[in-house]
DNA sequence: GTCTATATGGCGATAGAC
DNA sequence: GTCTATCGCCATATAGAC
């Protein structure tokens, strides 16, 4: 029988649906990521995703609430593992030079990322709210309170962090702009990776400087 | 007679009609700063700007042409004057320095600039070209050539101009997140000041490792 | 679950009076 | 130059057959 013959397929890996859902989120985290909210046309996810405009429906019954799963997605992508190796045991050396790696790994897969969570923020004022709810900021704020006890300790962090990751994540943000500044032999992935060691170098001394 | 009466009162100062662009390129740079190209909604600017739709039209054939032009004006703005000071014959030092100052003032009076012209570009296709049009990027590549002959060189000063970036732009990019994680005595605009003191201090350090 | 067809509204742009 | 009215299209969302 029909029924039965997919679920034998599929079995414990899940029912079509899920495959379907699947397809659906994997197009709509590419295009949205890609062109926004707004940018983002229902048919052309639903052409994209090789289904049809109805059946998007089916899943998520608004294109606002669609995109909000698709957001929280991209927000622990971005800040998850982060959040996780500031606030672990290891030294701060260690952190910061793990989250280097964790950024340059990341964002040479995915460099649209950081450029669509920054500027949704700021264009969905729903947004805002919801990213209180996120659970690495409570989490992060925990860990340096109990670490640092002087507001002016903190505040060092903070900057050590801002900086960190700023070097980490804006030449990506910038890489339409950047690969015109490079000389014509240099190829936009080889400067990324001479700079990965070289913000490491500046973690180091900023470190010291703490 | 109705006309000469307003030649007279806006004399040299211009013309009627030129008081009513400068209202409309106003607010949609306003406008356009806060929603993006697909955000902005042809009612609402022409609603904040206190005319109707037909005048916009009449003064921009287009949404597409507005948008050129208010995009072009934010690519100088953020661009322009840094690089002339880029090319300049100050010493490094000033230069680095300058930059930062200029970065400060002009973010905080305009945070959104950044997160605008870096996520349209990636979303509006023909911007890609209109980028390369822009003459400060052949100014810069100009002056980098003539200054360092060796692609190494060139390299460790583009580092250096990236970061010195990086550290300026990105916390105004981020700060509805950031803001979430000052201590709560910690005002925004406090954090920002002692900040622009740490960021010259690390470019003053990346300069002499250059 | 998946499809087609359609309702409903909003959008950019134009026409034409003043 | 500035206004009102309207066109034609495309967007999100729903209804209902299969």
């Amino acid at each position: 029988m029909h029924l039965k013959f997919q679920t034998y397929i599929f079995g414990r890996m899940g029912k079509k649906s899920d495959i379907t859902r699947a397809k659906l989120i994997e197009t709509a985290r590419d295009l949205f990521l890609e062109k926004g909210f707004e940018g983002l046309k229902m048919q052309e996810l639903a052409d994209r995703a090789e289904m049809n405009k109805g059946l998007l429906h089916y899943y998520f019954k608004t294109k606002e609430i669609l995109f909000q799963a698709i957001f929280k997605e991209a927000m622990q992508n971005l800040f998850g593992g982060v959040v996780k190796e500031l606030v672990s045991n290891h030294a701060i050396e260690v952190k910061m030079h793990t989250v280097v790696d964790m950024y340059f790994d990341k964002l040479k897969a995915n460099p649209g990322l950081p450029l669509f969570v920054l500027s949704e923020i700021n264009r969905n004022p729903s947004l805002k709210s919801l990213v209180g709810i996120t659970d690495f900021i409570p989490i992060f704020l925990g860990a340096v309170a109990t670490k640092f006890k002087k507001e002016e300790e903190k505040t060092k962090f903070l900057n050590l962090v801002l900086s960190v990751i700023s070097l980490c994540v804006f030449p990506f943000a910038a890489q339409p702009l950047l690969t015109k500044l490079l000389p014509d032999s240099v190829k936009f992935e080889d400067f990324i990776e001479q700079r990965r060691n070289y913000v490491k170098k500046i973690a180091t001394h900023l470190i010291e400087e703490l």
